[in-house]
DNA sequence: GTAATTTCTTGTCATTTGTCAAGTGCTGAT
DNA sequence: ATCAGCACTTGACAAATGACAAGAAATTAC
């Protein structure tokens, strides 16, 4: 397999050199998981970094009614890690589920380890992909308390119209923090205006 | 102004010699603000990474309407950073202002880039520092999303007792996602029962 | 192709939270 | 000492959202 996505996305994310990408990419390797699969499940420790090249996924807690909160929803290309588990090596609080056919890039902590260490442009890339990462949490949060939910739907059907294509409307509806009848109702709301 | 407090901070995150603590630590310099002092400014680039000492801060952003939403509290002692000004070099989208008299220690960018690139333990500092505050993000975030505003007061308070002596339920109440008045509504039910 | 399952919508009603306005008590400036 | 402003509470009502149940539509399994 190419890894002609999985290069692209450290050029997009910041100027570098090709050699080094190559470098950095070099120990990644390819594979697949069907629909509704697992990639990594709550309690575990996760050990390797995964690059979403084509698909969609989520991540989502329990709630303490067993309902599934979905606390993320991921649109490739990009990259998908419980930053916690992977560099303090701890259980993970939620479960990573596939939510349509996607394919991978995978390398190892170990891996990561060595470019952080040897690299200096992988020590800059790493921490502009945890800022942008931080930075998106941020808004979705400010988003969470300062916004109510029909705005919330429409900021996310501007943003990442694919997902509402591609994911179903009760995983959107717990991402929005609302029941799937509320979101029901405001899609009805809003195709009304 | 001794260094304790900023050194002992290092050594209650992990496993560091006291001797590198001090090497990072030595271009710090203390400073004190007045309760109600604008520590960064909304738009403002910020240059500083900044350690709270003693005293109680939060940082806001303003919403359509112009309502001060509260994104944040801080709790001395801990390090006080807008990650995405400070990392990526842009204005920042929040204020900080203090909530209580305040003592700091800070340093420059140049410094902390300089002990990035010279000093594995700092390395491995400032990703512990980030991770924790992505994870207690991410876990607000799932908070605000799946738990409504009575147990989100009962565990902040379970949490940070301290807060509710030293800010004002108006800026609790904005940092909780509700109004003043239905945090006095939910402290009342709270109180009878 | 059919049955089973899941997804989505809708109705009814309850609960939570917001809005606005008024009132009390505290604090700080002069 | 007084006044102005702020913090907090409360009441009445409105709006947003949830809970639950039922049914329609789409998808999946066999």
């Amino acid at each position: 397999m190419a890894k002609r996505i999985l290069n692209n996305y450290f050029h997009s994310l910041f100027p570098i050199e090709k050699e080094i990408v190559q470098n950095i990419t070099k120990t990644f390797k390819y594979f697949q998981l069907d629909k509704n699969t697992i990639l990594l499940a709550k309690n575990k420790i996760s050990t390797k970094t995964y690059f979403l090249e084509h698909g969609y996924m989520r991540s989502y807690i329990l709630n303490e009614d067993n309902e599934e909160i979905t606390t993320n929803i991921y649109t490739a290309p990009c990259f998908v890690n419980d930053f916690l588990s992977f560099f303090k090596q701890q259980p993970t609080k939620e479960t990573y589920q596939t939510l349509s056919d996607c394919s991978f890039w995978e390398t190892s902590l170990e891996n990561v380890q060595t470019n952080f260490h040897n690299l200096p442009e992988f020590r800059e890339f790493s921490r502009l992909l945890f800022v942008i990462n931080y930075s998106k949490l941020n808004d979705r949060m400010i988003e969470m308390v300062s916004q109510k939910a029909e705005t919330r739907y429409l900021n996310l059907l501007k943003q990442n119209p694919h997902i509402f294509q591609n994911v179903s409307l009760k995983i959107i509806a717990s991402y929005l923090g609302i029941t799937d009848s509320s979101l029901s109702r405001i899609r009805k709301n809003v195709s009304k205006m």
